[in-house]
DNA sequence: AATGAATGAGAATTCATTCAT
DNA sequence: AATGAATGAATTCTCATTCAT
């Protein structure tokens, strides 16, 4: 079918144009190696997606939603508790599907750009509060709980996700010394200080992202 | 005098090559651009770093001795206690003349290429190394003096460095939204969770970075 | 075909730089002349040779295999008298599709630059190598045949090639008064000095490169 | 005095030309270049011969009187006997004063542009009329003395000149190879051939520039 | 007399985009 | 639906020239 391939090509592009990012650069990112990476001719990006910022764009809607719908998910698939649920957002956010070279240096790279371009920095502001907003509720869930009359949801929920943003950070500057597990730990050790009863057991009181587990 | 015109002319172009990235990003961060800022010729640049590539290492360079001074400065007035001297560098990685948005988005753009420029890479790499060095010595007396035996300065370290930069992101991401005072206050708490009792009193206990202070 | 369309154009460029360094010499010899001269765009000439000095490189190449095949071409014809051999290969060198204005520029202005640019000088050798080799091996047969035992082959096949040269050379230096004729003759006059049986007879005793028919 | 400093740094520029052009070939001899070779400051030459083709012009010259005085030396210092003084003009042809390298070169970068440069093939046309003016001469002394009606000076001196030219050109080449007594003897090879009295008894009969002597 | 910082025109090069096939 | 030759605007870089000191 023709939408078929339309698809197909569309998301092949966006691939190559993941890898490329990842692997050159954003600066060295033209639609000339993007077609050479898909295997595809030259004019072909401007055929599918008119211009290299609609290619752009298309590509972080892709991520956005990809990393949407794997927190989505991990939350979905973790049932009623929160605290049960808030750790299996962290296993998602520093597990090896989403935080890994490939992806995050391409979110590093648009949020680089987001600052000068509104539709970047909207996508990326709308992403980090359906984030917020899915965090934020689960939270409320466990201060309601346990009784943390004087804990603000929002606030955590923030402390959380710069906490994540950060982890991925280190995996750009130090590859070779990122862990993978310790940067989960580091988070568990986050929450355990906010809510001491619910996350305390989880894991070893204190570990962070550079540190062999 | 000659030498002193020329080291004026150097950060002349780097300030304008910084006000450059911040305004309009990496992507669009031509040598005309740069020039015009400065108030220069089109060919200012290359008389004075060669290269494109020559000026934008040298920027990175210039922020990182920059604030790698700028927090060793705040160690130095604390004076001797370990809780002054890490509350001190909190203070200054988020205040404001290193925690704006014209600093943080040159240092986010330089991430998101530091990934395929070696050069890059070594230098973010080098700055981190130095910071985590000096913020686990602070870490290491603080233990040593409250009897945290079971506590690890280099993992406390790395998560407050990914915390910091992690809050840097949010002021990317959105900048509206962004309070100073609410992200100094995430990272205390963070601290406060691992040495409760050495910052337990220095601030209320949650609160995050996009939160009204 | 589409690889036929990548030569012609190849070609079409190559003309188009001896034209403009035989017009306008080699320090005024632009990629934007170039293309003009071949009325195509800008771009055209780092799209099919990625560089200018791969132009130059490539348009020498192509004058090196035109040459060196129309004096091979000139011996194949001539058929097994050694004495017509040379005498062709003399008219050869000193006809008008080889000796011309726009030719013989280019080629002094390879032979200038050849001292700086080792890829100009190897070709330039080899090309010169190639020739003397086979002027050699022509004068060794009336060498042999004539019975002249102490003459050496190579030495003359030196001269020859000198003369040729330095007659090439008149015509940048004084196009107006240059006659052709005269040049082939002040080559046979060389060559009826040292075979005095064999070209004797071939034209008047002395002439030379810039004298009138 | 004034016009001592003046006449020394134009020389010191002009030689600092010519070693550039030698070293590193027309196309990128810059000011810049040929004030370091001088190890004077940038704007020297501006402020001695205006502008870059003023300096190329009056290197040129400089060359050609330098030459010129050279041979004209030579023929005085020869004495009353034209054989004598052809010879002569042979060894400073291709003596090392006038047959090396950094000499070689330039002339043949000048020959190159002469095409394309009015003023240089001016200059290079009157220097060779001089020359084959003298050696015209020169040659007319020795065809009245040996009863040589049937010859033609212009023709030999034209002849003389292009073996002379066509050797320098062989330096340019293949300058590991070239050998310049093997050169002078290629040239008196020629002249034996036109006046066989006169010069057989000086070499061997024959002999070319790229032979080991 | 000489310097060398600064200029800006022009050259090489890159690359998003177009379009005939 | 896809190609890839060709374009030309924009970008980096070079360098002759100027000029204040």
């Amino acid at each position: 079918m023709r939408s078929d391939i339309k698809h197909l090509r569309r998301e092949q592009l966006i691939e190559a144009t993941i890898d490329t990012i990842a692997r050159y650069g954003f600066r060295k990112t033209t639609l000339s190696q993007v077609a050479k990476q898909a295997k595809l001719s030259q004019g072909i990006v401007n055929f599918y997606f008119k211009t290299k910022d609609g290619l752009l764009l298309e590509t972080l809607e892709f991520l956005a939603e990809e990393y949407e719908a794997s927190w989505r998910r991990a939350v979905a698939l973790s049932g009623p508790d929160p605290v049960a649920a808030l750790d299996a957002i962290i296993e998602t956010d520093l597990g090896h599907e989403v935080c890994n070279r490939r992806k995050v240096s391409v979110w590093v790279a648009f949020w680089g750009e987001s600052q000068s371009q509104p539709q970047f920095r909207r996508l990326c502001s709308k992403l980090s509060d359906d984030y917020l907003a899915q965090t934020r509720e689960i939270i409320s869930r466990i201060i309601d709980r346990g009784g943390y009359q004087r804990h603000d949801a929002d606030a955590i929920a923030h402390g959380l996700n710069a906490m994540v943003n950060g982890l991925w950070l280190d995996l750009m500057i130090d590859p070779k010394h990122f862990n993978r597990e310790a940067a989960k730990r580091a988070c568990r050790n986050y929450l355990a200080s906010v809510f001491p009863a619910e996350f305390a057991a989880i894991g070893p009181p204190v570990a962070a992202s550079r540190r062999a587990g």
